[in-house]
DNA sequence: ATCTTTATTGCAATTCAGTTGCAAGAGGAA
DNA sequence: TTCCTCTTGCAACTGAATTGCAATAAAGAT
């Protein structure tokens, strides 16, 4: 554990869903200065993104936002399927990371052992959710599943 | 939301891995008389239960039994692997469930509009966990699997 | 049975993520 | 530009989980 992973480039930017400034003004959100900043942001991530990460990142750009700020958009983002939260399998604490929702579900890996987090799309993920929605007649709205372990390099 | 669910038998008792206090003493740990309240609890439970719930089901065993020796207690079964950690979507904030390890993992459908919570197994979620490992060269310790959504009863 | 060592417990204080109430400020439709 | 309403910043707060430490109790050795 410790050393930050060499992250590849996430999913929510291979398949991004939709500008998500664009997405919220159509759904008649008053588009503001801080929120314009934070979906940039969010969308352009590198990383997933806790909250700290996210506010300090859009200080530089409005020394003024507050982080509560931040906490409200996030949840604005979440109410209206725009971001999903992510746990991370707790590798950093009990603190929440964000990513733009993607057109393609994913599930995300954690070694437990460098911190390294890893994506993975399969069409049995896809499989999976079908079977529950028709066995269950369960209409999935968000599904999260994550994964901790070793990875290959840390010799998993 | 509201109404608890009722829940069907939970998989932890259905496909008990094994008998959680032999479990613990066979690995060296020592058995205290609030260890043998706590994960007796956690076996025999009829429900996920939060730390709270657990708690105040313990102390009518042992009145003196502290908040703090739950969590430290889950938190070494925990690290055993003894015992899975959810969130079930956050439908009642940010704490924490705990169930007994079964033999076959399964995962949670939580309805957003009743509060039902859902147990699901599938042999494709196996298959999904055995590509993870082929693919990715990724030992998996622990999964976890969890949809939001709408159940049957709701309209899904 | 009793002693001894060492892990565990209870307690109080603390940390940390996230939330809330409210007055001031800023979208954006008219 | 006006006006209404939603949003923001601030400070105080909540609630889950963690920590330091002295007192206590397992359980192996005697």
């Amino acid at each position: 554990m410790g050393t930050q992973p060499k992250h590849t480039m996430l999913a929510a930017q291979r398949n991004p869903r939709r500008n998500l400034a664009e997405e919220l003004i159509s759904r008649g959100v008053r588009m503001t200065h801080q929120r314009r900043i934070l979906v940039d942001l969010i969308q352009r991530a590198d990383r997933h993104l806790d909250v700290l990460t996210l506010w300090r990142r859009a200080r530089s750009r409005d020394s003024t936002l507050n982080k509560v700020t931040v906490y409200r958009t996030l949840s604005l983002l979440k109410k209206h399927g725009l971001v999903d939260e992510l746990d991370l399998m707790h590798l950093e604490g009990e603190k929440h990371f964000y990513e733009a929702r993607t057109t393609r579900d994913h599930l995300h890996l954690a070694c437990l052992k460098c911190g390294a987090i890893m994506e993975f799309e399969s069409s049995l993920f896809e499989k999976l959710k079908g079977q529950i929605e028709r066995e269950r007649r369960f209409s999935i709205q968000v599904v999260r599943m994550e994964a901790g372990g070793i990875c290959a390099a840390c010799g998993g």
